[in-house]
DNA sequence: AGCACGCCGACT
DNA sequence: GTCGGCGTGCTC
């Protein structure tokens, strides 16, 4: 009996193939088949069958399905389907996400054991090696004086390459043997879950019982302990044989994080995050896919698994905004885990201190159940706010006199300062002071950031760079020179002011090689007097219990934007690091220097009150009829020139129905040439989130179809978290 | 996305 | 005379 199966493909092709599939009548969707593809083979993914086969096309025959199972279970490939058709993106590219790097490439879904053993010769020494094989040396050291044989995985892990190991065995230094007797690791030892404080045990008795799904937002203040809050859900709710996901922005999944939930969960504690090589995702995978009982922490992409048994989900921190895919398969990992634990009737909570106008609402619709934890954990009090009006104040390095002279006194008091500036650099600008040039990007429309350390000029959002001047290209003057506060002139500055206290700057230049971060985290945590400057990466997550004063060098980069979202994530961003502040025992106090002290929404900020601003915020994007009232895409296109890019979205908005839609622009981009591009967008709101959708499935139908102008891409991004 | 087919410039 | 640029079109 012949049946017809329908294939999903690696390819960003909003559509389908069908095969006819005669000796296989037992085909599965979900299931990885090898199929003809052109010229070639390529691997596709099942995703109906028994289908009606269409007419005027001979169909070819289906290849060997690649395992006997569904790679992509049920309920994974419903998600995925979901999520293709709202967001706009190719349901094979959306699929293949979901598989790891190996079977995407059609490799078998297994785990190759490479692994191998290897021993020191008895009278081997390593007085023959030549004198600049220092690896080989390095790597010979660790054999010597072993009894037990090394295993070539730990070798690798410690920087060893295969042809060192290689060069050893054939100086007839070291040899291989078979695998040692036990090799299945030790069961780690798993503490009880410490006791939950009073303001914990009543918030964690608000969280729903078993059975059913229930969406709760945890709304817990910086300090207050969610983490031990998720925990006690965890084994509270997670039956025996129950998966359960937590998902983590990247930037907290630190090793002291999953310490911390392997001290009490041990082996359950699975992770998953980019810094994986393609075995260990394969591995991962696998153990997800085979329903074992793992409680994985994962970043965005953790969402994608494909679980066969979720019992519970918890997404920390839910208003971070690396949950939110900026490429490709524009995805919310924060929506999707709700839709999972919709699917899988299991409870999902969103926990965060300054939770998104978007969970907000649905809480004060009743869509999701609220709980508060408004009490930091032991004796931590909130930090106290404070406005520092910086209007005609003298600055060094960005610091005005009153924040230096806290500073001193808090290194005086023996503890830790952290001063944010949410720039890179030494200087935003590079200016001529004799004829006002300003040192732009060839590239990109925006300015080049001068870094001092290496005396370049670079830009932001390209990879262009060219070394610093001073002499002037437009007219040869020699006053060049950088203006406005970056981390690294805080840095000097602070560095100068304060010899002896070391000064450590946290951002993306300083933190580039792997796990320097760590090491920075270890000098800090030692307790000792030290600033920290830094952007971002400081605000999240990280439990400095020695840090009593932050510094928030200007706060008033989010008041004035065009993006509508911008004062919302100032808002959060301000919050979050202002948390940072007397975590541990002592008092912490917290400055924000402005030349806005009397802008509401940072005396609002002042009181510390997060609720009374995001009430004030969601008035306003009411009012402006904004996200989370309507439901908002933008269609953005970029050509290489902009009134390439704006006819064709000219012609976009010409063939959109105009009831029940709203469409502003095409606009240019507020960056509106990056990289050679030249990039413009169409803002698209509706009252009826439906409506959107069919709207938008049409039109990428029709532009499907259409030749394009050539150099022209366009895209959909539903829910965007930026429209300048 | 790949990959093939297809028609116009600078090289042995 | 060819090698090769990337424009256009197709993949069940």
């Amino acid at each position: 009996m012949s049946q017809t199966v329908r294939v999903a493909l690696n390819r960003p092709l909003r559509r389908l193939f069908d095969y006819s599939a005669p000796d296989h009548p037992e085909l599965k969707p979900g299931q990885r088949v090898r199929i003809p593809f052109g010229p070639r083979t390529a691997t596709g993914l099942v995703v109906e069958t028994g289908v009606t086969p269409p007419e005027g096309i001979t169909l070819k025959p289906v290849g060997a399905a690649h395992e006997p199972w569904p790679a992509l279970p049920p309920e994974t490939l419903k998600l995925l389907s979901w999520a293709s058709g709202y967001y706009q993106h190719p349901l094979g590219e959306c699929l293949f996400m979901a598989l790891p790097p190996a079977l995407r490439k059609g490799r078998p879904a297994e785990l190759k054991d490479t692994d191998s053993w290897w021993m020191a010769n008895s009278n081997a020494s390593a007085d023959n090696l030549p004198g600049n094989a220092y690896k080989q040396k390095q790597l010979f050291d660790l054999f010597q004086g072993r009894a037990q044989a090394m295993a070539w995985s730990q070798l690798r892990q410690s920087g060893f390459t295969r042809s060192q190991l290689q060069a050893l065995v054939d100086r007839s230094l070291i040899r291989e043997v078979g695998a040692p007797e036990s090799q299945t690791p030790a069961k780690t030892e798993t503490v009880a879950i410490p006791t939950l404080t009073e303001a914990q045990r009543s918030a964690a008795s608000a969280l729903p019982e078993r059975h059913g799904f229930s969406a709760t937002l945890l709304y817990g203040i910086t300090g207050s302990g969610k983490t031990e809050l998720y925990l006690h859900y965890l084994e509270r709710e997670l039956g025996e044989d129950g998966q359960a996901l937590v998902l983590v922005p990247e930037i907290n999944l630190t090793p002291q994080t999953v310490a911390r939930f392997r001290k009490y969960f041990g082996d359950r504690i699975v992770v998953w995050h980019s810094a994986l090589n393609d075995r260990q995702r394969l591995d991962t995978w696998l153990r997800v896919r085979q329903g074992e009982p793992v409680i994985l922490i994962g970043t965005r992409s953790g969402v994608l698994l494909p679980f066969t048994g979720l019992q519970a989900v918890v997404v920390d921190e839910e208003h971070d905004s690396s949950y939110k895919q900026g490429e490709g398969f524009r995805y919310s990992a924060r929506d999707l885990a709700v839709f999972r634990a919709r699917e899988n009737q299991c409870p999902v909570i969103l926990g965060s201190a300054t939770p998104s106008l978007e969970s907000l609402q649905n809480a004060a619709s009743g869509k999701y159940l609220r709980v508060d934890l408004t009490e930091r954990v032991g004796e931590a009090r909130p930090p106290q706010l404070r406005l520092l009006d910086i209007r005609s104040r003298p600055l060094a390095g960005g610091l005005s006199r009153p924040a230096m002279e806290q500073i001193r006194a808090t290194l005086a008091a023996n503890q830790q300062v952290l001063v944010y500036i949410n720039r890179r650099g030494f200087a935003p600008v590079l200016m001529c002071f004799d004829c006002g040039y300003i040192a732009e990007c060839p590239h990109c429309d925006t300015h080049l950031t001068y870094h001092r350390r290496d005396r370049a000029l670079r830009c932001h959002h390209c990879d262009y760079q060219q070394p610093a001047f001073t002499q002037c290209p437009k007219c040869s003057g020699d006053a060049c020179q950088p203006v406005g506060q970056g981390t690294e002139q805080s840095e000097e500055t602070l560095a100068a002011s304060f010899p002896g206290v070391p000064v450590i700057r946290i951002d993306r230049d300083s933190t580039q090689r792997k796990g320097s971060i760590q090491a920075i985290l270890k000098q800090v945590n030692s307790g000792e007097p030290c600033i920290l400057v830094g952007t971002q990466m400081v605000a999240k997550g990280h439990d400095f219990p020695n840090v009593t004063l932050v510094v928030v060098v200007n706060a008033d980069g989010g008041l004035f934007s065009v993006d509508f979202r911008a004062p919302e994530q100032m808002v959060q961003t301000l919050l979050q690091v202002s948390g940072r502040a007397g975590r541990g025992t002592k008092p912490g106090q917290v400055l924000i220097q402005t030349c806005h002290s009397d802008h509401p929404l940072l005396t609002t900020i002042a009181r510390d009150d997060y609720l009374a601003v995001a009430r004030q915020l969601l008035a306003e994007r009411e009012q402006n009829s904004l996200p989370p009232f309507r439901a908002m895409a933008v269609v953005r296109a970029e050509a290489p020139t902009m009134e390439a890019a704006l006819t064709f979205l000219d012609q976009v908005r010409n063939d959109l129905p105009g009831d029940n839609l709203d469409i502003w622009g095409p606009l240019p981009a507020t960056l509106a040439r990056k990289a050679g591009r030249h990039r413009a967008q169409l803002v698209l709101q509706s009252a009826s989130r439906g409506n959107l959708n069919r709207v938008l499935a049409q039109l990428c139908a029709h532009l499907d179809q259409q030749r394009l102008p050539t150099g022209l891409r366009w895209l959909v991004d539903v829910d965007p978290l930026e429209t300048g």
